[in-house]
RNA sequence: UGGCCCAUGGUGUAACUGGCAACACGUCUGGUUUUGGUCCAGAAGAGUCUAGGUUCGAGCCCUAGUGGGCCAACCA
């Protein structure tokens, strides 16, 4: 028995297993469908990487869709940029389509479907047929709408798409069950009013399609042989399977292939947030310059911010294919970057944090260009000159008076190589009153030349350092970047992610470079050498360069020996602000208005207006029904609301309530105490 | 008094469908090095959520429990 077999994700077993049964590969094809209502970020990387690469490993077509039926929230300029985005990435699709295509397809089947009785108009409000809807624990009950004739449903739906009514006004539904266990089962919507332009149809159109009607639809029509979505779409399966057999029957002959959906779990990235929504907040709140800000998790973002298609499709790829919720870890990440750029980036010296270093023994007049190597990982990147002369800025850290045996650096007394130049050794410091060194004051071997091959120039030093001649160095500008939250998952708290928001995510400096980069693109990747990965950013003039950190190298060195002022570039986990009782009630009730209005009215009415004014004793057997009804967080965001009602307001008086309650007798506190 | 999905080192994915738990990131050692980078060599770290069952044998199959996620938008 080999061992060796490539080990395949459950979504290509589902498709060897499908190819196995008899499915002619040539059948095969994919989409991708993203909304175009915000900028892609690194989770749809992997939507578009699983999809798109799929179509390679099958040599499959791989259609871009563009699922575009709410035309209050789209718009052309996310089209674009979504296409750029997936272009950049190196993927190519077969076809560019758009769920509008087929507005016209679906309203004829619609109509099929209300003359074969499998759809109804209503005519309620969107808060009765919420209550008639049920909960998941409760079966729905019938609108009053439901059994409309044929021809009245006919006569209200033509009457809905030309314009006649008004918005909210009259729905289509399909005609299933509203006792159905799965929610999305029991009647749901398919066409709503909207007198909205859409970007692409204008104003053909007042009803639009909701995602389930038009989704499915749309992989049968253009024959997508597995629609692969994730995790949060399994619930909708039903609803797919159920629309698309109807469809199916109406047009059997001309498109002979069933669509399968299924789902997988999407990419979580700690230290971010993936939600389109509260990304364009980010943008609207100007907390980042935009959806290209070199800190958003936006493709754009992280193009600006110097990652490269390479890495980020090397991520992906070892990110693997399941269905169980995962947090990756920036590590990951920013290890590809390193990876690919390492290979890539032509080295520089750059001196960020410049202290002064005059060489004494150095004539006053005399410049020399010393040779230097591009990239060591790449001898075709051949070589350039770097002027040195007696005033050289170094790094302010690459200096200490005095040191242990453990730094590499320069210290009074000590040797150390400048890189690509000679062998120095610290003489002594100027500094001001303050004791702040302003100079250092160095002698030089000139016969330690590097690559000069004399004995002195092959002695062996401690450290290298990274310099540039004061004289001839480039002033540019250097933005470096932290991550955008304190975190590691602000979006799965209580707290509203806002909270998280790290205020020095953007630290602004000034750098001194080699000259020879005066002209360098837009784009251009570095690595400032011992420092890390940069590359210039687009807000470059022709006086001014600007450069964006990508990320650093790799440090051990720092993680020894910590500063003060460290960023959080380790990967350790930073611990979320204490949390006392009142913040938690105030989260848990921000959480519970953050629910759909239809369903903060339900959980309003039949929970909160009962517990008003009830003691503790009476509180229990309350929260124990609410706790089936809604949840337990809802509910114990409400009990908790009622215990600061009854007086508790005093934040270690519920602390001292809540901790001093036991499991048995207090399980309701006990359980407030678990919440919290 | 609901339905569905999920559970393997710190993180993420594997384990050829029942045969000694592997790979990557991260962590730690040592070596090379004119980048405390890269590269090379090596180490630590899980006995697979719990309890039963089937089996010669269970991470994998079955049952129950526990924990987490999703589902009640005229969003997708």
């Amino acid at each position: 028995m080999s061992k060796t077999h490539k080990p395949l994700n459950f979504l290509e077993q589902i498709i060897e297993q499908d190819l196995k049964n008899g499915l002619p590969q040539k059948k095969l094809r994919f989409r991708f469908p993203p909304e175009p209502n915000g900028y892609l970020h690194i989770g749809h990387t992997k939507a578009i990487g699983i999809s798109f690469g799929l179509g390679e490993t099958y040599n499959a077509p791989v259609n871009l869709r563009f699922d575009d039926t709410n035309p209050t929230k789209e718009d052309q300029e996310y089209v674009d940029a979504i296409k750029e985005d997936i272009s950049w990435l190196g993927y190519k699709w077969e076809k560019e389509v758009y769920s509008s295509d087929y507005f016209e397809q679906l309203y004829i089947w619609a109509l099929q479907m209300i003359k074969d009785g499998k759809a109804y108009v209503d005519s309620q409000s969107s808060e009765a047929m919420a209550v008639q809807k049920g909960t998941p624990t409760q079966p729905g009950q019938n609108s009053p709408f439901r059994n409309r004739s044929v021809d009245e449903n006919l006569a209200l739906f033509e009457q809905m798409k030309n314009g006649e009514f008004k918005e909210g006004t009259h729905v289509l539904r399909a005609k299933i069950d509203m006792k159905h266990v799965n929610m999305l089962m029991r009647d749901p919507l398919m066409y709503r009013i909207l007198h909205a332009d859409h970007h692409r149809t204008g104003a053909t159109w007042c009803i639009y399609p909701m995602y389930d009607w038009a989704h499915g639809e749309s992989d049968y029509l253009e024959q997508i042989s597995h629609s692969l979505c994730s995790l949060e779409f399994k619930p909708h399966r039903d609803l797919y399977d159920w629309f698309k057999n109807i469809v199916y029957n109406y047009k059997k002959d001309s498109l002979p292939l069933i669509p399968k959906q299924r789902e997988f779990a999407r990419l979580n990235l700690s230290f971010t947030i993936m939600s389109k929504r509260k990304l364009l907040k980010l943008v609207e709140d100007k907390v980042v310059s935009g959806w290209d800000d070199p800190r958003m998790p936006t493709i754009s973002g992280l193009r600006r911010r110097g990652y490269t298609p390479t890495s980020i499709r090397n991520f992906v790829e070892k990110v693997g294919v399941a269905k169980r919720d995962n947090v990756i870890d920036v590590s990951l990440l920013e290890f590809c970057v390193r990876e690919d750029l390492n290979k890539k980036a032509a080295r520089i010296m750059a001196v960020l944090d410049p202290v002064k270093l005059v060489i004494q023994n150095y004539p006053e007049d005399k410049e020399e260009w010393l040779e230097a190597e591009n990239n060591p990982e790449d001898e075709a990147a051949g070589t350039r000159t770097v002027p040195f002369s007696k005033n050289l800025y170094i790094e302010r850290d690459d200096f200490k008076e005095e040191a242990n045996n453990k730094y590499f650096r320069l210290s009074l007394g000590k040797e150390v190589r400048l890189k690509n130049a000679f062998i120095i050794k610290a003489e002594r410091v100027v500094k001001d009153k303050n004791g702040t060194i302003l100079e250092i004051h160095c002698s030089y071997d000139p016969n330690s030349l590097s690559g000069s091959g004399t004995p002195e120039s092959l002695r062996k030093v401690k450290g290298t350092l990274h310099w540039v001649s004061i004289k001839h160095a480039l002033k540019v500008e250097v933005r470096e970047y932290d991550r955008l939250f304190l975190h590691e998952a602000p979006d799965s708290q209580t707290e509203d992610f806002s909270t998280f928001v790290n205020p020095d995510s953007l630290k602004i400096r000034t750098g001194f470079v080699e000259p020879h980069i005066k002209d360098a693109r837009v784009g251009t990747q570095f690595q400032f050498q011992r420092i890390g990965y940069f590359n210039v950013d687009k807000d470059t003039s022709a006086t001014h360069l600007v450069f964006n950190k990508t990320v650093g190298l790799r440090d051990t060195w720092a993680k020894k020996e910590p500063k003060k002022t460290q960023p959080h570039n380790s990967h350790t986990t930073s611990q979320p602000p204490k949390r006392n009782a009142i913040d938690v009630i105030k989260q848990l009730g921000k959480k519970y208005t953050n629910l759909p209005e239809v369903k903060q009215k339900k959980v309003k009415l039949e929970i909160l207006a009962l517990a008003k004014e009830v003691s503790y004793e009476d509180l229990e057997p309350l929260f124990n029904t609410a706790a089936k009804k809604v949840g337990t967080r809802i509910a114990v965001a409400l009990a908790l609301q009622v215990l600061l009602e009854n007086g508790l307001e005093k934040n270690d008086q519920i602390n001292v309530f809540i901790t001093s309650a036991t499991e048995d007798e207090h399980p309701l506190l006990s359980e407030i105490a678990k919440q919290i």
